[in-house]
DNA sequence: TTGTGGGCGAGTCGCCGACAA
DNA sequence: TTGTCGGCGACTCGCCCACAA
């Protein structure tokens, strides 16, 4: 007999999408002796166990989370890296006002929820936090058993191999999610995790039914056929596949409970986050929720805050912005000082541990300008080898364990200073972070031997036009972000003069005739490098008369996603003078680089009225300024600047098409 | 022969979901001498000239925007509240910081663009304005020729009767909308906008093109045939009611150009917004990033300032924060009073235009909090006739056009106040607003009718227990908003003592057995009313054991989905006990009102030191607190008060089932 | 003149075993 | 043991007209 399970579950679908008569759309497992409001029927603890256990197998290996009752540290800067670079990029760091928070907050966690995001699935945790006010740093008594995170390894990820009995995991091929079949289950897998089938039948077939993370109840039809045999979930299987928008490479995982109710859920593939820029959106949290939050509660001085964790999967993204009191103590008392080589090691994937070393580089602020004194990722650091994570540039002291040998930075990293094997040319200098010997320099070492190199450093590299900044800081972490920035140049040709400056970050561009621009930009609050994890698709420097049509004095002016809706002032050296520009929010559309419709405002001369007041004026003197600084600077334009602009609408850039 | 658009129309999906090839994604048609950059081989005045049409055309007739180059009035405040009415429920005005902007700016307007939401085709206008800082309020010399508002009015909507030759616009029918066929052009339509057809042919038919406010280039079988015979648009068409997620009821318009370049616009029918809450998160605005900017270039005294106008097609949100200078100086010239009539006109979605006279009852601010001394609907007033829109409560002064006779409030309203004809006992009292004489009283007025018809006023009705607040303001405004409250009771038995007032609001809620519990509920920043246009979803003073199991001791806590995400403190005194409770951001989601998952923690006492530390105590005081509350109002509770909560996390409020 | 519905052909979805990795 | 493919039945989409409002 064949079962049809299409009506069922067409009602299902309706219940996912917009009702509310089953289940609760956000699943509450408290940790405590908290009660599931999914429990229907059975007891309420086992139901509770077995979510818990769904909710860690979805998380992954690599979750850690604070542990209920436990002293920890919570960090709000660490907390809005995270939802900023999680969330949609329509919020940026340097967008948030300053809130006047302290950088970090003695609590206690009094509850730790795991819940899911109704959307996608994702999973993440809210943890409730309460300040202990009374507590200040050090004079805490010692906490017996003070162990602070809770981790909990979810076995192994892939095909096979699951060492608890009752789950399984299996990585989608293209056939279990192509329109064309089902789902094809491992034959271990069917047998541990499925009820049994009637073998006597021809072509054994049940129907099972599995709760997801939001109590939603699946249904599958759970056929054995096919020659050879094998297990197949059919009908009810595709529809499963499109409502939860999965793709080959994402996991499902199934499990059963004790009682032999099935749960299931799904594990994405690793894709680039904002892979769906807008239905990311659906978050409950936004950075700005949670600033005022936290504003609030710390002005009223309340009893009680809240803080939503967001528990990410990718590995470069840490959420250990709460961090156990013990660890914490720990790295105080223990301080870390500039030249110290330490060990870290790093959770991977597969629940391997790869342990990397690095030195101590610098130790200051990671944004001085909201968060003082913090100590949130406030040392600098220089790994041993390539790394790619967040933690490429910056840790925090807790992160790290400092080794026994105390390296001074002028000892090992003298003798590359001697020697830089760097026989690029500047113009097409690609990646100077890797170089030849795999190592890497101090930034301004690598600076100093640069101009060795280029034998410039009285020539026109450093030109009269070249207004030097107060360089408060010129560290590798610099240089590593400097290099995010070159990434994405895709062979143009640029390379940074100085970068994650406190006030400003420079640039030096290479014109098409290699001769230079400097190119100087800073926002509102003084800082332009991205934060860490964003992705920067810049491009920054391209020769004027090859990538972009010229309607204005500006044109190189770089298309920054990340600053989408910021003020950004940049003032620009060209020749002798010195052109001012503020770009507002203008940039159009993030997944439309082609497409930006950035408006510069030019006003030549400090003291220029307005652009509005009277722009033909403006721009004949900026036509004659560009051309005498392109001839100065050995640009050749052809012809006219192809000058249009609306009247009162300062200039626009437009790519070249 | 026949003509197969699929292969085409297959290509131009692309483009629309991501491609970058074809287009701006945002269309820019400056009002001056811009340059359409969607123009592509026709001469771009023409061009930009039909964009403007079309823009007009999707806007609809209630559209105004600002002139380009006239001097207007700016209101951070309304441009706020308009912002937060229209964009996702996550924001909640109460819940952005105060940032200490002038509540109006002098500006001139420097340029308008004309610009459509690339997800959902919405239309909205980018206004840059330029900060006149010289100009004080009235030294300003009188502008020629100031008009400052540029109406155009879109010719009809609906079915037929197009007084544009060259344009139709169509309501979409079920058969248009269907997967079942095609669309049935309007005879005239078709005649008029589309190229002729070869009638010598027996089935004539052609492709048709027409690019959308994006550019995005669509096209269409137009077939005339059938019996009778009809103009049809086959292929192409169904792909098109799906991209632009077009449901019947939501209309389409055409427009030819001089040069028969055809181009399509959208108009969606006025279905409630958030109708589709998580896409519409896709704008590129949010209130955070406006509010943001505008304190930056405040307090940077920047020369320039961006503003970007989100034109609304709602009828009762008015886009009207951006006020020429002429009209806000007329309405200075003259001030308002207290006790003045007015008129007011409002323009109708059928280009008919209303005209409502009402009264001037107050004069003070809507949000003294963050806008003190602001004029945005500053008067309060009441009308004559029912209005329901946001007009309702407040306008600002240059809204209304005072009457030559003055009025006193004592005067015409002193009849109603002696014979207030209400017979309805208190437990009954479901809609107070429209009296049986259909008139509307004074909030105070009809309080204290409303107390001599109860007889109560020395007795329970203000307890002992009741603490009677500042009552800065009891207008109509405020109990307008009450009547908001209390439209979406549906039956329960609550009627306000008292609203909208500063600092706090007050409720007096009906217990099940006519005993009165006062309900005292204010947010951090001291409001609680939602901002005007939001609807309040909520569920206020359901008696205890009728609508909710009690699981702790404020199970009457309203759900608000409004204030998700803020922090709310509310006092609640029952008996003589005072509970405080503070909510968080439990709320779990707007979609489900049957799985809030409002997190309280109580403290019955001031000084008692936290919940987490010992609930167990709490709990078993307020077991008997509630217990002898309940006896001593009256309140029956069968058998024990079920006491569920996990004992870390206070109480949880569940809806019972 | 135009909205709705039945007829019906073409395309897609999804269940099946064959076959091979 | 299980991933992919061809075969093929069932279903839906969408073009056509008839019919009626």
């Amino acid at each position: 007999m064949e079962i049809d399970l299409n009506y069922t579950l067409e009602e299902e679908s309706e219940c996912f999408n917009g009702g509310e008569e089953k289940g609760k759309g956000v699943v509450d497992v408290s940790v405590g002796s908290g009660v599931s409001s999914l429990s229907s029927s059975s007891s309420s603890t086992a139901s509770s166990s077995i979510y818990h256990e769904l909710w860690h197998a979805c998380a992954g290996p690599l979750t850690s989370l604070p542990k209920n009752g436990s002293l920890i540290v919570y960090f709000p800067q660490g907390h809005l890296e995270q939802l900023i670079s999680s969330s949609s990029s329509h919020y940026h760091a340097l967008n948030l006002p300053k809130f006047n928070l302290p950088s970090q907050i003695f609590c206690r966690v009094v509850d730790v929820q795991l819940l899911a995001n109704k959307e996608n699935d994702e999973v993440y945790a809210k943890v409730d936090l309460l300040p202990q006010t009374a507590l200040e740093e050090g004079n805490l008594e010692r906490y017996e058993h003070e162990e602070g995170v809770d981790v909990r390894n979810c076995k192994g990820r892939g095909s096979g191999r699951n060492f608890t009995p009752h789950m399984f995991c299996k990585t989608l091929t293209a056939s279990d999610t192509s329109s064309h079949g089902g789902f094809s289950v491992p034959r271990r897998a069917a047998e541990n995790c499925f009820p049994p089938l009637d073998h006597k039948q021809q072509r054994p077939s049940q129907e099972i039914a599995a709760k997801d993370l939001h109590g939603v109840e699946w249904k599958f039809r759970h056929i054995y056929r096919g020659q050879p045999r094998r297990h197949l979930l059919t009908t009810g299987w595709s529809g499963f596949i499109s409502k939860k928008n999965l793709v080959s490479g994402d996991a499902v995982l199934f499990l059963r409970g004790e009682d032999g109710e099935l749960r299931l859920g799904i594990r994405r593939a690793n894709r680039p986050r904002n892979f769906h820029p807008d239905s990311v959106l659906g978050t409950q949290d936004t950075p700005l929720d949670t600033l005022s939050h936290l504003a609030k509660a710390a002005s009223t001085k309340a009893s009680f805050m809240f803080c939503t964790i967001q528990v990410l999967k990718c590995r470069d993204t840490p959420s250990e912005f709460v961090v156990p009191y013990e660890k914490y103590k720990k790295s105080i008392i223990n301080p870390v000082a500039k030249g110290m080589r330490f060990k870290m090691s790093f959770k991977m994937e597969d629940t391997a541990e790869r342990r990397y070393s690095g030195i101590v580089i610098g130790i200051g602020d990671l944004d001085p300008y909201r968060w003082p004194n913090s100590k949130w990722r406030c040392l600098m650091v220089r790994w041993d080898e390539d790394i790619v994570n967040d933690y490429a540039g910056r840790v925090s002291p807790w992160d790290i364990e400092p080794s026994s040998s105390v390296a001074h930075l002028s000892g090992p990293l003298a003798p590359k200073l001697k020697k830089p094997r760097i026989d690029l040319p500047p113009t097409s200098f690609k990646n100077p972070v890797n170089l030849e010997d795999g190592s890497l320099l101090e930034f301004d070492q690598y600076m100093r031997s640069f101009k060795v190199l280029q034998g410039q450093e009285s020539l026109g590299f450093i030109s009269p036009h070249f207004e030097s900044c107060e360089v408060q800081r010129a560290s590798h972490t610099g240089f590593s972000e400097s290099a995010r920035f070159m990434k994405v140049l895709q062979g143009q040709e640029i390379f940074p003069l100085a970068s994650s400056l406190h006030g400003r970050a420079e640039f030096h561009l290479n014109g098409a005739t290699n001769n230079n621009l400097t190119y100087n930009m800073l926002n509102m609050h003084g800082r332009l490098i991205p934060p860490p994890g964003s992705n920067v698709n810049a491009i920054l420097g391209a020769p004027l008369h090859e990538h972009f049509k010229l309607n204005g004095g500006l044109a190189f002016l770089p298309y920054l996603p990340n600053l989408q809706g910021s003020i950004v002032q940049s003032n620009v050296h060209f020749g002798q003078r010195k052109f001012s520009a503020a770009m507002g929010d203008g940039i159009s559309d993030i997944r439309s680089p082609n497409s930006h419709n950035v408006q510069i405002f030019p006003y030549k001369l400090p003291g220029t009225p307005t652009v509005a007041k009277d722009c033909k004026e403006n721009e004949n003197e900026l036509q004659n300024e560009m051309k005498s600084s392109c001839k100065l600077f050995g640009f050749s334009l052809d012809g006219e600047i192809p000058f249009q602009k609306s009247p009162s609408s300062g200039m626009t850039v437009q790519k070249f098409t």
